[in-house]
DNA sequence: ACTAAATCAGACATTGATGTCCAATGTCAA
DNA sequence: TTGACATTGGACATCAATGTCTGATTTAGT
């Protein structure tokens, strides 16, 4: 996460919380992410549950099931964009580079795959597309760098190798938890085939 | 499809229905594969209403929903099972061959992949795999023909290949559906993608 | 033309989920 | 410690969907 808790947003300078919302909230919000990711029809109820608080509670914080997955998708993007940003993606060569950023992200981008899905009936692809620009802007530049660098290929764009990518990563955790590889197995053959997705 | 009409499916031997019903048993099932893959969550009652039927019919055939969802997903893999066939996977070299299947085949396969996707949360893995049995059973063989040949990576299994080509696909219609390639740039893209990514 | 099969139109019961409300109780912060 | 904030537990209304049933009507096969 980046912010939640310790600025206020600044724009909407919201009014402070007591504790115990403060982590009621929290609380919601990832077992929320939990029962989504192994069921995107998860009720209400069942995320109440989970969070161990009663429904209104809830519905305090979330007036609607729709704001709850609004927050529960930002969550996951600011989860999937912190891995991004502690693998430093502009450091070193571009190759290298992507190794790195690739095995930070893979799990939790596996993880969440399920719920991402969830946003795609329910977000316009532009909407979407938004959303995912805490993760996409950390990518573009060390894609588009390393295709300057001729070391990623340049007759697609880089949107495209951000999908492939991301296809990719996807199968990667699907093999995993169908238990039909090992985990390194999975990360070495992800990475094989993602460089040579994108190597010219 | 394949046989639907014309066999009696040899074992079950069921008994003859008027023409009326075998035409609505087959107006449903393509009303249920347009209405789901278009909103996953469409219901019995919005599948009836494109169907031109009344509800009542639909349960008359299909006793249950997942009854019914069974159903459409035999009906759009045999879809795509005869697309691949007719695309003659045996035929040539491995490469030309897997060029000639993809093209055969992305279309119908990134229609019916959020069809596909309902499954996914619906059956369990070996359950999903056994359905898919019908077009992985062509493929197989023209990926190991390529590794045999050396010209597909032999690294990884035949079934990692397969799936990172249908993640491919995926992506291709993806893109095509947002608009961002044409069509003619989705083929060619996709190809070279899928190539370089299970070329050694 | 006759009969059996199938569809229609619509009512009906049931279920599960969403969202609202309230009174009682508990917890935080100043 | 006190008042404001928050949670609880439960009741409640609403809604949409599933699945059943029936009687009247249409349609197909022989």
């Amino acid at each position: 996460m980046s912010k939640t808790k310790t600025q206020p947003t600044k724009a909407s300078a919201r009014k402070p919380r007591r504790a115990d919302a403060e982590r009621n909230i929290a609380a919601i919000t990832t077992a929320a992410l939990e029962a989504l990711a192994s069921n995107p029809d998860a009720s209400m109820a069942e995320i109440a549950r989970r969070a161990g608080v009663v429904r209104a509670t809830v519905y305090m914080h979330f007036p609607t099931r729709e704001s709850l997955l609004d927050a529960v998708m930002e969550y996951a993007t600011s989860l999937v964009a912190d891995a991004t940003r502690g693998a430093e993606p502009e450091r070193g060569e571009p190759k290298e580079a992507l190794e790195r950023v690739l095995l930070a992200t893979w799990q939790p981008l596996g993880r969440f795959h399920s719920v991402l899905g969830i946003n795609i009936s329910r977000l316009s692809a532009k909407e979407l597309h938004r959303r995912h620009l805490p993760v996409t802007t950390q990518f573009i530049p060390l894609l588009e760098r390393g295709q300057a660098a001729g070391i990623f290929r340049s007759d697609v764009s880089a949107l495209w190798l951000i999908a492939v990518l991301r296809a990719i990563v996807h199968v990667a955790s699907t093999e995993l938890q169908a238990g039909r590889l090992s985990k390194a197995e999975v990360e070495s053959t992800m990475l094989t085939t993602a460089l040579a997705a994108i190597t010219p």
